[in-house]
DNA sequence: TGGTGTGAACAACTTCACAGCG
DNA sequence: CGCTGTGAAGTTGTTCACACCA
């Protein structure tokens, strides 16, 4: 199995969203799905699901469908899901604030062990969750001490690249960023962007006549 | 000038970028930008940026580049946003709450001028940023005195497609769905999904080796 | 029979390369 | 001369259509 001839970037996402519905399946007591069905319920051609699926190996059954248990945990293990993951959360605002408040985080198997600031006047303050935030200088240590893969960066415009530079040097891999700047980084690092704005705006363009 | 020949969603997307980093260039005092010095900053290639543009008009001068304020004005008013627009959010949870005090959203004309909850014993609260959380019940009422069209969608999974039946019902006519589900919409609406755990999980498969 | 796996056709988007113009 | 605007080429991702097999 496994011949990562070249996966796109969009079958991952799609991966990401058979495996939600699965467990929601697999909790339901459904034992079998067929690529048809999965279609109906991710709004997907299930050609597309087949395809997807087929990039990494053949895991449904000719004439019968696919083993809703083991398709589940086979897309589990090529997501790399089976460990927890440590996150780290930079820029500690009012968005800042409520992703670290955030359960669905950690029910999927992602926690947060800091959170940090430049801000000395928030150095010391806790969060409503919990957490103390920490100054930024510390990120490398706690980095260390908790093999840190994941950075979530909610700081201003400004701010964003001066954190997921720091994030880099302490070793961190993975980088969501909330702030509406593009970022450089080492290459083999890996951001995503989440752009709130941009989402209204697009929103927007197609409130318009015509 | 403005074929809408048929223009990629992907294109939208970027021109909100492009907006944002004028937004900016002006305010330094920066009078013209080529497409090399925009494709620079947003890391985008520079034809993409002439052939996005050039699907809503000819903006530059051959040899000169593009007036940035003139450039700015020209996008904002393809995009919609001459006018500032009126956003209610549906399910007032930690995300919700968080969504609703980020001041982003307001200096870019959004507004949020209600929050409902189908939760009694969250009726009647009032939120950090001093909006009190009213009944979903009385989503048409307020859509219809406010004029709002764009509704954020933070509940649950479960109550994801209720919220957005209701929103349709109350004549919104765009939604930004933050719930992990697909969401069935009258065919005149547009959705626009963030799902931050697939982005979690899009991160955890690029840490993996090999 | 019924649903997967997959090459081939198709569609969408991006980049190149250069003509055209200030 | 330099940078835009754009047809054409290239690339990437999606859908079709059907062979194949439990």
């Amino acid at each position: 199995m496994a011949k990562t001839s070249k996966v796109p970037e969009a079958t991952i996402k799609r991966l990401s969203i058979y495996m939600r519905v699965l467990k929601d399946l697999e909790k339901r007591g459904t034992e079998v799905v067929s690529s048809a069905d999965l279609a109906e319920i991710c709004n997907i051609n299930p050609a597309q699901i087949r395809k997807d699926l087929t990039y990494f190996g053949e895991f449904g059954v000719r004439g019968v469908g696919y083993y809703v248990k083991e398709l589940h945990f086979d897309i589990r293990k090529v997501l790399g899901l089976n460990q927890r993951r440590n996150v780290v959360l930079i820029g500690v605002g009012n968005l800042g604030k409520a992703l670290l408040c955030y359960r669905n985080f950690s029910e999927h198997g992602y926690e947060f062990v800091a959170a940090f600031d430049s801000d000395a006047s928030k150095i010391g303050e806790k969060t409503p969750c919990g957490i103390i935030v920490r100054d930024i200088k510390d990120l490398p240590a706690v980095a260390k001490e908790f093999s840190v893969d994941i950075a979530i960066i909610t700081t201003s415009a400004q701010g964003a690249q001066e954190a997921a530079t720091a994030a880099a040097a302490a070793g961190v891999r993975g980088i969501l960023n909330f702030a509406p700047v593009h970022l450089s980084v080492p290459k083999e690092m890996k951001v995503k962007k989440v752009d709130l704005t941009t989402e209204f705006d697009n929103l927007a363009y197609h409130l318009q006549p015509g």
